[in-house]
RNA sequence: GCCGCUAUGGUGUAAGUGGUUAACACGCUGCCCUCUCAAGGCAGAGACUACGGGUUCGAGUCCCGUUAGCGGUACCA
């Protein structure tokens, strides 16, 4: 029978965790589930350079709140580094690697990628210590003299590999340099690193991104070199910036990392729903899914080729990040029961100093009322703390817009505080009765009822736009209507 | 330069082994609802399927070429 599924996500912490590292590391984590198997996360820390705590703990940030939290692990690869030194030194020894003495080329003013193309674009000559014999090299080596080791890559032939997204792949080895496993300080090298863990491991699927595609070849010399099976493995396409540009931390900054949307309202089921969109599709036209449906749904054939664009606008308050990941965000902060996103809001009222202990109990029905009443027209949680202010606090502005359009008339001088002592006798005090005491109160004063409905609405909330104006009333209370009436006079005609 | 991958409306994706007017979602426009804004409902605009050749009765779907984007070509990951 087929052995038991290991997959791992295997980011390097020069970084935070992106949302193409998400999508990796969900369809990993989908592919695992699905498949009742095991997903690991190993760190590749073993750039020291480049690498951060810091980045790490964004990272497993990121992924807890994703909840994608890995079945073994965090490993860290950097632990692991005498085990590779070690696959290394047995592949000189079986004839399979060698010696290279060739000092290590320092680097000049160019940059790194001219440099890398100018020297492909000589051509290679064969290395000098390819055939070295191995006492000699030990000599030298004894000597203090220091060396890489490279793998000794067959001169013809091709190799080949069946990608679970991109199908049959070919690469002459004449098209594959004798690339270097070990520098000559004794560090290992990236493709010598993922193929000793991912084998140590017992991985079976290998699940990353495109940008791997080519590089594969040369991993699956080493396991062969090393007479490992070879996983099978499947390619990702990309996520790029609108532009079909790279998405790039430096550039795009936070828009691209998953704490940014954790910190900016968003659920993760939702943006887990959204990232799953993004270069799969289930083949039918259902695109909400919950996690579980997305498991039993997921494949690796619905994972398409090209490249997909992650469509956000950059410098928009208002549509911050991509607008379909903001409208689905909004379905699912919709859609999921009140008692759930009760505490998600609370969180965010809390965050913005509006947070009242008395909401989440004596006050919970109507702080439940207040919030099934905002969420229709809301994308975020963050929304209920900024748009939602005035329902949660006293201490809120009027927006000078608002008061423009809705509190300009003079006669509202008068209407406001009229209005304000016609509710204050209203028993009692529920949607109806408002409305009917309103409506008569306008006929009576000769005037539209839309003109009190507005200027009640800017005057009790700052804004031009929300629910409906009875409804805010009640959500208010009377005395806070009343109240916030009143005070609304020293803004009219402003 | 060389090797490789990709190419369907603004964006994300559909269109089993080639078969009528290229579908869905987001976004956009308009209408309905209505006290505003959303939500919801309805309607619509938007794609000669990158371009050029083939194969075929018939191609988004197969083949070749071109172009563009991306990846690799490192003693980075």
């Amino acid at each position: 029978m087929a052995e038991k599924v290991r997959v791992r996500f295997a980011p390097s912490p020069t970084g935070y965790l992106h949302v193409g590292g998400a999508r990796t590391a969900l369809f990993n984590w989908l592919f695992a589930r699905q498949h009742g198997g095991t997903f690991i996360l190993r760190i590749e820390d073993t750039d020291v350079q480049r690498s951060s705590e810091a980045m790490v703990q964004g990272i497993l940030e990121g992924m807890h709140w994703l909840q994608l939290d890995a079945d073994e692990g965090p490993f860290f690869q950097s632990s692991f580094v005498e085990a590779h030194r070690a696959a290394a030194r047995r592949l000189v020894e079986a004839d399979k690697a060698y010696y290279d003495f060739t000092p290590k080329e320092q680097g000049d003013d160019r940059t790194l990628k001219e440099r890398i193309r100018e020297a492909a674009r000589e051509g290679r000559e064969p290395n000098p210590y390819r055939d070295l014999p191995l006492a000699e090299a030990r000599a030298r080596l004894a000597a203090g003299e220091a060396a890489a080791i490279r793998l000794k890559v067959p001169a013809s032939g091709v190799s080949r590999f069946d990608d679970m997204v991109y199908g049959p792949q070919e690469r002459n080895y004449a098209d594959i340099e004798d690339l270097v496993l070990i520098r000559s300080d004794g560090h290992p090298l990236y493709n010598l690193s993922v193929v000793v863990d991912d084998i140590e491991m017992g991985i079976t699927h290998v699940i990353r991104g495109q940008d791997h595609l080519t590089n594969t070849h040369k991993q699956v010399l080493i396991y062969e070199a090393l007479n490992a099976s070879v996983p099978r493995f499947g390619h990702l396409p990309l996520i790029n910036a609108p532009g079909k540009e790279k998405l790039s931390k430096r550039k795009h900054g936070e828009i691209v990392s998953v704490t940014t949307y954790r910190d900016r309202g968003f659920l993760p089921d939702a943006f887990v729903n959204f990232l799953a969109l993004l270069g799969w599709s289930p083949g039918t036209d259902q695109e909400i899914m919950s996690r579980q449906e997305l498991i039993e749904k997921f494949s690796l054939d619905g994972v398409n080729k090209s490249a997909a664009i992650f469509n956000f606008k950059e410098n928009d308050p208002v549509d911050w990040t991509d607008p379909k990941a903001l409208w689905m965000n909004g379905e699912y902060l919709r859609a999921m029961p009140v008692d759930e996103l009760l505490p998600l809001v609370a969180e965010q009222l809390q965050r913005h100093r509006i947070w009242r202990e008395a909401f989440m109990t004596t006050e919970r029905e109507w702080f439940a009322r207040a919030v099934e009443l905002l969420r229709a027209r809301y994308r975020t949680t963050v929304d209920f703390a900024t748009l939602g202010r005035p329902y949660f606090s006293d201490d809120f502005e009027y927006e000078p817009p608002a008061v423009k359009k809705n509190l300009k008339d003079e006669r509202l001088k008068e209407l406001l505080p009229g209005l304000a002592e016609r509710l204050a006798t209203v028993e009692p005090f529920t949607h109806d009765t408002a409305e009917a005491a309103l409506r008569a109160y306008s006929e009576e004063q000769n005037v539209k009822a839309g003109l009190l409905i507005n200027a009640s609405r800017t005057a009790l909330t700052g804004q031009a736009v929300g629910p409906g104006m009875f409804d805010i009333m009640v959500t208010l209370g009377r005395e806070k209507s009343v109240e916030r009436l009143r005070r609304a006079v020293a803004q009219v005609g402003k």
